[in-house]
Order: structure tokens, then sequence, then C-alpha cells
RNA sequence: GCGGAUGUAGCUCAGUGGUAGAGCGCAACCUUGCCAAGGUUGAUGUCGUGGGUUCGAGUCCCAUCAUCCGCUCCA
């Protein structure tokens, strides 16, 4: 497997050029500026999103009878994050260090005394730039090689914020004032530099919901949630009851999901809000973790058929310490993105450590009765978790293609979205070989009128044929459908060819010739 | 959140303080008997946004927003 941080961004870069050129992902309230990891589909992006959602949905649910459907609310009770640990589970306070600009966890700093030093800023000796930050270094005294030490930090310091070329030598400080201080965590241990306020990081939405909600008040608390798992398991139960599934068995969501990145990155990568494909596969205990191999293997096979092949991805075993603390095993599925090798997917199994803690913060019972063994117990899950835009993201990326076509010496790149036809957001282009032909334009409009009930097509006629192929090609259209003069059965063509069109293929540029009442058949065999 | 870079037409990008530009793309018409770039015509810009300096700012300064890269973060 290739280098995990090997990169390409010029690839990149012509990718997100393409998504905006023809209309698959654009940036969300980019006439106001963007908004910051938010991103809307166009047209084109939102049938590609839509044909992999349907494709996961028949595979993952339709085609299997130990898998049902759910769709929950986005917004979510205070006790269900609180239960699952999400409310309290990170909320780490972080702070800055003004001089080193490292981060550190501000419930770690020591608490310290001594002298601190504070200035109200500093200015250039010639005048040139001031400014009236304040800044402290603690020293464990006041005396002149202290005052020295904590000095020289402070005109480091504004050296930084005066810009390039400042040196700590061409300022000089103002208002120097000493404080004693007692059993204080705003210093950096390692140099005495003042920290930053510290800032928790809870990287979830939070909301207050109802017309007189009170913000303090924890019954109006609500959150957008930060994973669809949580509302499978609190309707665990509901659905057990109703639809008489038996152990082992799963529920399947697709849908919406929201974090507050710190820092969104990487297009449609890293997001704010985002879409999951989610499924908890209910079993017991001792089926653990043998399937959570086998979710690895259906999910691995998954990706082939939209068009990632298997060498693609890096299956990565996650080791302990970097599991989730629930978790007693944890497969990520990676995928060599153009910015490094980033996860898709993972296949986490995560013991019976939800449903426990919702039958604790409940007091429902959420154990399983099991008619032929008589045993009750709370089921272990094993998730399967996949990033519905991050795999977009790679089916756009792994179908991205330049192909030189230049014979003559002049150079002819074509560009071509190589997706699975299953993938693919326009499934036919129809054609008439020439617009002004009446009788190839009708032709041409049945066909399209005949395929439109079943599938994404496309009709154009303008410019040569040539220069439709290639617009085509540029987002990913697998098939292209010509009538021209045999089709008409005009004079002087071959008569076998009457009634017939030709069908080009994206990914070879050949054609082939397929009569006119065949080609819904042969298209609808070839997208399933 | 920190540091660096960038922001001009749909895209890629020129643009020296003095009238807003090119190539491609797009639309219409002509041409076109199967793989782009042939002809004619046309549309498209609060130069990211907001302040400031200046007689005059796309250009200089400040702030802000966004994107990219590196840190950091990713329960």
């Amino acid at each position: 497997m290739a280098d995990r941080t090997q990169q390409d961004p010029v690839r990149m870069e012509k990718i997100v050029s393409l998504c905006k050129r023809k209309g698959f992902i654009f940036q969300s309230a980019e006439i106001y500026g963007g908004l910051n990891g938010c991103w809307d589909y166009g047209p084109l992006g939102a049938e590609l999103k839509r044909n992999l959602k349907d494709y996961w949905w028949r595979v993952n649910v339709q085609e299997r009878p130990d898998i049902v459907g759910m769709d929950g609310a986005i917004l979510t009770h205070n006790s269900v994050l609180t239960a699952s640990g999400h409310v309290n589970g990170f909320t780490d306070p972080l702070c800055d260090c003004l001089l080193s600009k490292e981060r550190l966890r501000a419930d770690q700093i020591p608490a310290q005394s001594g002298v601190a030093y504070w200035w109200k800023g500093a200015a250039k000796k010639d005048g040139s730039w001031s400014t009236s930050k304040e800044f402290s270094m603690l020293v464990p005294d006041a005396d002149e090689k202290n005052a020295k030490v904590a000095r020289k930090g402070a005109l480091q310091y504004y050296s930084q914020i005066a810009g390039k070329g400042v040196q700590p030598g061409d300022l000089e400080l103002k208002e120097e004032r000493t404080e004693n201080v007692m059993d204080s965590v705003r210093y950096n241990p390692a140099n005495g530099s003042l920290v930053t306020e510290a800032r928790s990081f809870n990287l979830m939405f939070k909301t207050t919901i109802g017309a007189a909600s009170d913000e303090n008040d924890p019954s109006s608390i609500g959150w957008l949630r930060p994973e669809t798992a949580q509302s499978i398991f609190c309707q665990y139960k509901n659905i057990l009851d109703s639809s008489r599934m038996k152990i082992p068995f799963g529920i399947a969501q697709i849908g919406k999901s929201f974090r507050n990145e710190i820092n969104p990155r990487n297009f449609t990568f890293r997001s704010r809000e985002f879409e999951q494909m989610e499924i908890e596969y209910f079993c017991r205990e001792e089926d653990g973790f043998r399937l959570t191999d086998e979710w690895l293997e259906r999910c691995l096979t998954f990706y082939e058929n939209i068009g990632i092949p298997r060498d693609k991805i890096n299956v990565l075993d996650v080791p302990a310490e970097e599991r989730a603390f629930y978790s007693k095993k944890t497969y990520d599925l990676e995928y060599l993105f153009p910015f490094g090798l980033q996860e898709l997917q993972g296949v986490a199994y995560r013991t019976c450590y939800d449903l426990t803690r919702h039958q604790e913060g409940s007091g429902k019972p959420m154990e399983y009765f099991d008619e032929t063994t008589r045993e009750k117990f709370i089921p272990h899950v094993v998730e399967p978790s996949a990033g519905c835009d991050r795999t977009v993201l790679a089916v756009l990326c792994e179908a991205y293609d330049e192909e030189e076509l230049g014979t003559d010496g002049k150079s002819d790149i074509r560009i071509v979205m190589r997706f699975h036809p299953r993938m693919a957001p326009i499934k036919a282009a129809i054609f008439p070989l020439l617009k002004k032909n009446e009788e190839q334009v009708r032709i041409a409009h049945e066909i399209e009128e005949t395929l439109r009930p079943y599938m994404n097509v496309f009709y154009d006629e303008g410019g040569a044929v040539g220069r439709r192929y290639r617009r085509q090609d540029e987002v990913g259209t697998p098939f292209c459908i010509t009538v021209d003069f045999e089709t008409l059965g005009e004079e002087g063509s071959d008569p076998a060819l009457k009634d017939t069109v030709t069908i080009r293929h994206r990914d070879s540029m050949e054609q082939e010739r397929v009569p006119v009442k065949d080609i819904l058949h042969w298209l609808l065999k070839r997208i399933h």
C-alpha cells in the first residue's frame, strides 16, 4: 500500500474544479462568502449520492431478510447523548501557549506560584508599529535575573505578533508591572508564558427546543445528533417488538449527522454536516468477533461493486490503544485520496456498551429473550459505519481520469469520469447524429421518452457529435446512443442496420449496434 | 485555534495606484455522415466582504470571511 501521506494536490484541485464546473458539488452559501465546512450537491452530485444511497439500501436492507431499516430524528434528546457518553465524553478544556503556540490540556497544567510580570503591549523603537495586547510571564522571583528572563520572553512574544523580520531587539515593552501569584493554572510550566483562556471542544451542535426554551433548563436542551447510531439503539426494542426479528439481526439507517469540527478540511471529506450509512448488527457475544470479520468482507465487496477496487482499500486493524474504549475490535477501511490515505468507513465491534448505557440511563430493559435457549441477555453489536459523503468523494476521485489522445502531435486530453455504470449520474445520453434531420431527432426523442421512466437520461443535439461524446465523458455517462442514417434505413445503407442505433462506450470509445427495441433491456442489465 | 499561501468572468489565470483582460467553457445561428478546439454573433464581473489611505485602489494598509498547505483536533 502506498505511503499514507502520499499526496497529489494538483489532481485534487482538478477534481474540485470539475465538481463545480459540472454541477457535482458547490460550496454552501458561496454567494455570501461560503460557510465553513458545509457543501451543497448540485444536479449531478445529487444523482450520484442518491445512486450510492439507493444501492447501499438495496444491498444492505432490501436484499437481506435479517436487516431492517429506520429513519430517526436528527434533533436528539439530551438524555440520549448523556447516557451514551457524548455530552461529557469529550469536553477536554484546551488552551494554547502564547509563546510557543503549543497546545495544552488546561486541566493538566499544574498550579504554580511566583511573580507574574505583565506588560500592556510593546512598540517598535522607531515607532512604526505598536500593540496594546497584554502579555505576562511567570517567574519564581522578582530579582534582576528573573526579570531578565521574563522580559526576554515578552520581547520574543511581541516580535512574533509584530510580523516577519522583526527582531526582539527592535522592540520596547510598555508599562511593566508585577503581581504575586498563587496557584495559577494560566501559565505554561515549560516556559512561564501565559496561555490562552481554556476552551472546551465538545464537537456537538447544541440547541434549545421549544418556544419558551431556557438555555439552562436541561429539559429544553437538544442536540443535533453526532452519529446516527444512537437513534438505532434507542429504538432497538420497538423494532424488535414490531418486526419479529430474531438475533442475529441488524438495523440500518442512512441520515445526516453533525459535528462541529474544529478544522474542516479536504473538500467534503471533513465537513460539519455529513451523511452516514450505518448498520447496528445485534448478535450474541460469542459471535461478535466472527461477525466483525464477516462485515469487513461484505464492505470490501460493496466498494468493489461501486467501482472502488479491493486493492485500493487499506484495511487497518486498529490497535487497542487507538480504539474507542468500548470497542474490542475495530477495522478502519482507508482509501488513498489525493490528499492522503484516509478513513472511508469503520467496522467496530461495540460490545454491549451502548445498549447497557441506555438500559441504565432510561431504566428500561434492553435485554433480548432467546426463546430456544431460554436465555435473557443484552445483545452485542457490530457496527459497519460508512461516511456517505466520503464515499461519494472516493468514487469521484477514483473515477477521475485524463487520457491522452494526441495522435498527430496535437495534444488532446480527454477527461473521463469512469464511474461504475450503477453510480453514474446520467446513465445514457441520446443524440441525433444531425439535428437538422427531423426523423433522427424524432426517433431520438422517442428513445429518450422510453428510457426516462427507468433511469436518468440526457438528450443533446448541440454541436458536433464528437463534442457531445466528450461532454458526456466529463460527467461520466457510460453510454451514448446515436440515431443515425442507418437507423432510418436510408437508401445506400445496410438494410440489416435499419431500426438499430450505435451505442458508444465511454471507457473504450468503441461502438456497437443495438436494435432500438432492445435498448432499454440492454441498459438495465448494465446499470442495475 | 496557531503559522504560511491564496482569493479578478462558469473554469484556469494575466493585470506596473489612472477606462476590467485572455484562453477555455456557455448560448444562438451556420457548418458538420461518429470522437473536442471551423465560421458569425452574444451573455457573464460590487476584482471574496467591510473599513481606511489617496484627487483616484483590483493594486497600498487594517479587519473579516472562505479555500489550500503545515501544526492541532477527530470521544
